[in-house]
DNA sequence: GATGAATGAGGGTTCATTCAT
DNA sequence: CATGAATGAACCCTCATTCAT
């Protein structure tokens, strides 16, 4: 193969950090060797290293770079609107699609973010991994403390449980209509979205005042 | 080394599981080589493959047992009590239990129970798997079922989409519980259990009927 | 290839580190790898990993082992004789002989021998490899003793440091008849013995008592 | 980075060999890489090869620049003086300083003084650095029979032998004072220049006529 | 002349698996 | 049945070197 045409280092990582998403989610990152990352991205096993210091590395910019799509996904999805129940299937869409574009991430993000206060030995990437988990919750107990300053969402919730508890469910509620989502057509006759909205509003009738919850379907 | 003593097949079937099921618990499945396992167990390399045709099966027959046991926990929650909130409370600990056991299959289990519709081939064991996952759920739509008979859990949902949204939502809790049990220990002052058991009322909380909410902690 | 006959284990192992040895020696320990000693010595890469733990493990047996050698020439010599110089003799032809039997030993050896003293990292094999070096030391300590007390031996001289230029020149002067053996043939016409046993007596001669040094040659 | 000011090549190509020997002496060869050279020289890697055909004729100009130097210590030393006992230490003098300012080149020169006569491959550098080689043997001879013919050095003496077991002898002190500095200072009390004068003169009195030995010390 | 970019070849090491006994 | 022995294939990573610009 010929010499490669001279284009912004950026472009190359971003090949190739795209690629290694693809491949991580596929077929795990242990099963993921770096060469079959060179060869699916067109590269020299080699040039993989001029990138990136290691395969450490890759995963560890892969998780933030996911941290950061994330954070700014809800960000957005809260300056959309005021209403809380909007702010909240804005909330869940912004998972849902995060979800989508990055899979991989998705799963790593849900068992990493805080996870990091128990280990001591943190890689400069790792330190902001765990920095934009905060502000993401950060973000979170806003929503909800303004819920419930609006009287939309009961005042005995205490916060930061219940957005720990939301991430739990909600995440798992995705995961589960991602990886059964064949099932859940053939049984149910549900769409993923169709399904996912059904979970949402179950997840959003639990912390609503007693008297707004409405009767689904 | 001698020849080891005749035991029944099955007694070394059970040793070298039971080996292997501590390891990949501490070091994952990729990390533990067939070689760790038998030193571990105190067996030849070798010998492992007169028992376990690879590393494969071995591994489908610790998700195998381990979802059985998944299914027998389920069951009993079931039968100790009758009255709906109970049995749900012992379902989830049920869950809680299972994933302490058994940590490592419990991400494993979530993410194959059923999935295997999509996938065209199928090793004896997997389906195995897939008819026990099936049982589970049947175990689940009977108790939905019987506790909206009684009137304690709302009509107006629907049967399959509940259950596998339950799912999802118990075992996102359960995950987010065991891998920030510290954080949630530091910021919020609640054990693991007692988390647990807000994210399980707020679940709780979705399904049943309008009148019945408590007031919280 | 088909499988090897079942050896005892030791033979493998001294198959391999002979390989090793002579590689090492050609081509210096850097510049062999793994892959050559197996090529060269008919095993799989992956077998020189069941006989030795690594590359380091392999090199630090070679060295014990030299060094083990190395003290039994020296040791013999001493005992097949009582006259001082005959036993100054017979040392050096140990190292000739060790030299010729280990030439990559040899450089290692004299690069190593108590040189640990310095480190502060012990492997086993170090530890043992530095032991071995004392007791060479001894040896020569109570050879040059004798020699001192019978009168053979200047008394002036101090032992210690007279062991270690000892070591020194005869190492250098074996290294330099080897290295450049083709080059004094051709040029002064003595073979590589006659050389060596020129420089031997031209040491010698350095530690007897005045009187009894002889016209050489 | 812009391009580098126009500089006499001579300078780079200085720049470049002044920092690889450093590095080689830190580090050794093999454990120094190109990459390593360049980055500590402030070049970039492929500006490394516009100086040096590659890495083997970075280092034969290194080896070459070394024993140029190693010849000008000796000629300055033999200079500097008529006295015979003054020359040879002086030389010896040059010696360790060439050891310590050369340290990875010592071991190199010391085997490849002459051994190319064996070798069929010169490359240009290589023919040089035998030339020099022979021309440091020069130097000796001469000051061997000078102090032959003053009557300080034992007449009996061949020269071309006495020379090369110098070379050896000499060498070979100097290695080990160097090797085990640290295990001469324990346990003798001695400095490394202390004990190489003790072994100078061992040596020393291996060749000058009989009556002139001093007691040592 | 100087370099950024790229890579083939190879480094030590591990692992699941096989086969003769 | 049980195993010691052996290995092909793969893994992560490094390096000297090249080439287009």
């Amino acid at each position: 193969m010929g010499r490669r045409k001279k284009e912004p280092q950026n472009v190359h990582r971003k090949n190739i950090s795209k690629i290694a998403e693809q491949l991580f989610y596929e077929k795990g990152i242990e099963n993921t060797s770096m060469n079959d990352i060179a060869k699916e991205a067109g590269y020299s096993k080699a040039t993989l290293y001029v990138y990136f210091k290691n395969k450490e590395e890759l995963i560890g910019i892969l998780v933030l770079e996911s941290m950061q799509k994330l954070h700014d996904y809800i960000k957005l999805a809260l300056e959309e609107s005021n209403d809380t129940k909007e702010r909240y299937k804005k909330i869940c869409y912004g998972l849902v699609k995060y979800q989508e574009e990055y899979p991989f991430y998705f799963k790593l993000v849900l068992e990493n973010i805080n996870i990091d206060f128990e280990t001591t030995h943190f890689l400069p990437e790792e330190k902001e991994t765990f920095l934009i988990g905060e502000q993401i919750n950060d973000l979170l107990i806003d929503f909800l403390k303004q819920g419930m300053e609006c009287g939309e969402i009961r005042s005995d919730i205490e916060v930061l449980p219940a957005i720990f508890s939301f991430w739990g469910m909600l995440s798992g509620l995705i995961q589960i209509a991602t990886n059964k989502e064949l099932y859940v057509g053939q049984r149910m006759g549900k769409s993923k979205m169709e399904f996912l909205n059904y979970g949402f509003d179950m997840i959003y009738d639990s912390i609503i005042v007693n008297g707004k919850r409405e009767k689904h379907f």
